[in-house]
DNA sequence: TTGGCGCCCGACCGATCGGTCGGGTAGATT
DNA sequence: AATCTACCCGACCGATCGGTCGGGCGCCAA
């Protein structure tokens, strides 16, 4: 039955997910999905042609999954910064939902990309450009716009990147840091707060004290 | 000869530590730990008990070179907003002196501790212990004496942390960003400049436009 | 009833993994 | 000269890696 399989794909996915995420690619074996999905090692391979592509499918579900949710923020007709406060928003909506999410994203921008440049491996490009373009986007509109300090937009997006993403992925150590579950409701609505209010002043475009020395 | 002994213990954590900042703890092999070394696989055993203990002294020794030179900061007797500037000026000296380290200390936060609790792996989180300490530290003293906006200091930590460590460990990614190599010379200034004026405002206690909704 | 097909399994492959062992070599000590 | 020690090597170990192969089971069309 199709929808067995379906269900089967959508179990390896989610299992390989959460491995991926928690030891990333070389510290998980295949054999550690598949019994986690309820499968075989062999049994993978009717639904992924190999270790590689299956990591790439994992990636892009996941970078759809946050693209989904941005989309409609980018396009939305409000001002540039109330639009940011809602990618913000958005953003940290959707590494918190799914506990994966984060460390799997991250350990994906740094892990080098040795993999077969298939076609999965460009989609997961494409994807993430769309993103990042999107919030590249936003910022370089403020900016122009006179909302925005004259900030370098690039290491604006780095920043955001590090901020979020970082964060949600920092496990035991942030944890240690906060006193408390990173997840919980509380601390998830916190840090939207605090990354929007250091947004608000940090990109304002008041007194501006510049720093000290400048060539 | 004691000399050599030395001489082939650092090339082997340097090799090492260019090695698992690349592929990660499980995607390095000993083996190749060794020929980079110069040496065999069997020879790296006559230094380091096993290859957890090999990766705790990698970590133990980049997180000795930052607090090496973040420590003489915290002990600076400036203000706090100067301080805090000093502190991301030698943060992100440490991080760009040596090309692998802020991938390696990115991947150790992500990596689960299942390393064996030995006297290696203590000593590794003492030391990171006191980093965040000291930077933890430095933001409370900035609140508590009104300097700094009345902002949660562990978010605080943990958005520097992603605001540092994440973009120079970003590779290929952040590069695309930048257009250019991230650790050449004027975007390593860049970056400091921006986090620092990121900041200069982002904790300034001025006009403070709060976030819209707050229950 | 008989194929065909999608899905899954157990057995197996060569390669590589971290780690051990015994021996060999050079320099310092006595 | 004999011994000791530090360092390094090649050979080897069991386990596990990603991946292949042939076959079995159940469903659907003919």
């Amino acid at each position: 039955m199709a929808n067995d399989s379906l269900h089967s794909r959508e179990k390896i996915l989610d299992a390989a997910e959460a491995l991926f995420a928690r030891r990333g690619y070389t510290g998980v074996g295949l054999r550690e999905v598949a019994e986690a999905s309820g499968l075989v090692k062999s049994s993978l391979f009717h639904h992924f042609r190999s270790k590689a592509q299956l990591y790439c499918e994992v990636i892009a579900r996941v970078l759809d999954r946050i693209q989904l949710q941005l989309a409609p923020v980018f396009a939305s007709r409000v001002g540039v910064a109330e639009r940011l406060d809602r990618v913000i928003e958005a953003l940290i909506d959707a590494l918190a939902e799914h506990p994966p999410t984060a460390r799997l994203l991250l350990r994906s921008l740094v892990e080098e990309g040795d993999f077969d440049s298939a076609e999965e491996a460009q989609r997961v490009d494409e994807t993430l450009a769309e993103i990042l373009d999107g919030i590249g986007g936003l910022l370089r509109e403020g900016v122009e716009a006179g909302v925005f300090r004259r900030v370098s937009v690039p290491h604006m997006v780095q920043t955001l990147i590090g901020a979020t993403v970082y964060h949600f992925a920092s496990g035991d150590l942030g944890e240690g840091l906060l006193g408390r579950p990173i997840l919980c409701a509380e601390e998830v609505r916190r840090r939207k707060r605090e990354i929007q209010n250091l947004l608000h002043n940090g990109l304002a475009l008041n007194s501006s004290p510049q720093v000290l020395s400048e060539a």
